[in-house]
DNA sequence: CTGAAAGCGCTTACAG
DNA sequence: CTGAAAGCGCTTACAG
């Protein structure tokens, strides 16, 4: 696609569509839509010169805050992932407030390769734009149900849930609590669902009083179990939903006088870093932050490379890492196990150092 | 800079010089040292049009690790600072084996700004070669003495050593250790000396015991401590160094049957987001990173605007934040203070959510 | 191994 | 508001 190309197939001069693709003034209001019409129907990219582009290909990961550890784990992941492919990775924070409009302006201006999007809520609008310009895009947990031709890359946060909540059931609780994360996250819903399904499976009545609605922050966690708590039958476990949150609830504990996990066990989601270095040591699902970003990037080369841009979706296993945070429930005690054994569904070695 | 100066210049056609820059095999070995020479001395760049960039400029931030939250505050402020003023930052990391080499390619070749460079040793051909082709760059707390035309940001390191350890000296505490960060590390050298200034002006003994040697990271922290709780004459105080450092020393704590800080104070250095939300939360120094780095975008633009690429040394200061995990020692009470007050150098507000 | 010449993709001052 | 024409920075097939 050159200048020269569209000018012809749209009967204008090739000076014409040089200025709208400048943004000149003195160009016909209808000229140019028709001109930004073909433009992004054609998906033209300036070419620098003859030959394929010389610099070093980009792919940009787009993500709406940077706060989260997790957020900065997916990008170690991109970075590790696109460098081993001789990418760079180009940052974009939607934090800033009305970068949200500029940002799409800004990366297709750069010849991006490909966009990673982390938990984001595209437009119909970006959706369509980004595909006309063959701009290969995945979604890392995805905000709202993706549409039907999107590639998102997640983890099982289904099962994961399943399988804390369980290890709280096989422990002896009765009383367990869930710390959600905001009610739009998909991921945040299916590891209440997964809390939900082993409770049923348990027999284990399920009080709607004991799922509070968090933010995925150590504040959420910390309010939640604060609430928790207070309460005058309050529970001996809380699936906090996120390691966040776990330390948030840990904060809560350590500020009502109880231990962990003598008076109150708990379970975080994720396995950052900070999950093996608190004290106690953070009982967690592992999600494989990394992989998944691996996985997004290896989506964006193979789309690039002319592989079918719709319909992969991925989801990557995650696993229950037992460490120091949850015990059996003081009053009824259950068969003993070894606080730093590491149970179903998978058998995880954790390293010394970190 | 164009082809076209270039040729003249040495007195070649424009063919050839092209040539040269597009690698190919047809030019003397001799032609090709010339021109590549002076390539580098004029420091040119492929002039992809007429008009200057029109694609959205680019920055690049690069790092030997993403592991520490410190280097992931530092990217956040320059990702902040940087969209502030219509850039993007990319990311190249280190840590990839052979990467150290490439680097420099990459980044030269995709025409950025600037460069920030977090520890970074440049290597006397690396320094003359981003000088040679006017590339802006800025290192971020240096690992070693920075050349004398280097310019660098970073903290009042050895003013929050001294007032890290002055608190802990305030408080009554005689047996103070530290444990530093890696010995090439400037700012890991100035702490101590903090710490050293500290003891001295108190006329407390100075053991070299106490001075215990660490990485930064979690796990050294957690050996320095473990050391230290062994010692017949434990002491009373530790100053980890930094905050991942703290986070172990709380762990050995845990470990040994020590509380903090009833039986050992600890103070660190950075302020993490951890810092606020660890049990107890973290008495530490602040250091502003995000500052930091926004300081370093602003240097970048400013010499990419043609102010004086040398000699610009900017030191920003720390403050002191007490928070819970510091107290008089046990056995020798000293006036009471409250354990969330903020003290000297400066009071800082604390925001509720973090 | 070198360079004159043709050509490409693009922009812009200017005439209409 | 449009486009013919000049021009820019670059590359490449080809003659020497």
């Amino acid at each position: 696609m050159t200048i020269a190309a569209i000018a012809k197939e749209i009967g204008l001069s090739v000076a014409t569509v040089s200025k709208v693709l400048n943004g000149r003034p003195d160009v016909a209001a209808e000229t140019r839509s028709r001109v930004q019409e073909l433009i992004v129907r054609h998906g033209y990219r300036r070419r620098s010169s003859p030959s394929s582009e010389t610099s070093t290909p980009v792919i940009d990961v787009v993500f709406e805050t940077f706060d989260s550890p997790w957020a900065v784990e997916i990008v170690r992941g991109a970075v590790a992932a696109a460098q081993g492919e001789g990418l760079t990775v180009a940052l974009t924070s939607l934090e800033e407030g009305d970068e949200r409009r500029i940002w799409f302006d800004h990366i297709t201006s750069r010849g991006t390769r490909g966009v990673i999007l982390l938990l984001s809520q595209l437009t119909e609008t970006q959706r369509s734009e980004l595909h006309s310009r063959r701009l290969p895009f995945v979604v890392i947990d995805p905000r709202g149900e993706p549409g039907p031709h999107v590639s998102y890359v997640g983890a099982t946060n289904w099962a994961g849930g399943l399988a804390a909540t369980r290890h709280l059931v096989d422990l002896g609780h009765k009383k367990i609590a869930v710390i959600g994360g905001p009610a739009d996250l998909l991921c945040s819903r299916a590891r209440i669902d997964g809390y939900r399904a082993a409770l049923e499976t348990a027999g284990i009545f399920l009080a709607d009083s004991l799922v509070v609605r968090g933010d995925f922050t150590v504040v959420g966690g910390y309010e939640g179990a604060r609430a928790l708590i207070a309460r005058p039958d309050r529970p001996t476990a809380i699936f906090a939903g996120s390691d966040l949150q776990a330390l948030g609830v840990f904060k809560a504990a350590h500020e009502a006088g109880l231990k962990v996990p003598e008076d109150l066990s708990v379970v975080g989601f994720d396995d950052l870093p900070i999950a093996r270095w608190s004290s106690p040591a953070l009982t967690t699902v592992r999600q494989p932050l990394a992989e998944m970003a691996a996985v997004a990037v290896r989506i964006l080369l193979e789309v690039g490379e002319g592989g079918d841009p719709t319909d992969r979706r991925v989801e990557l296993a995650t696993d229950l890492v037992v460490r120091e945070s949850t015990a059996a429930p003081r009053c009824r005690p259950s068969p003993g196990r070894s606080a730093t054994e590491v149970v179903s569904p998978t058998r995880i070695a954790e390293p010394a150092s970190g």
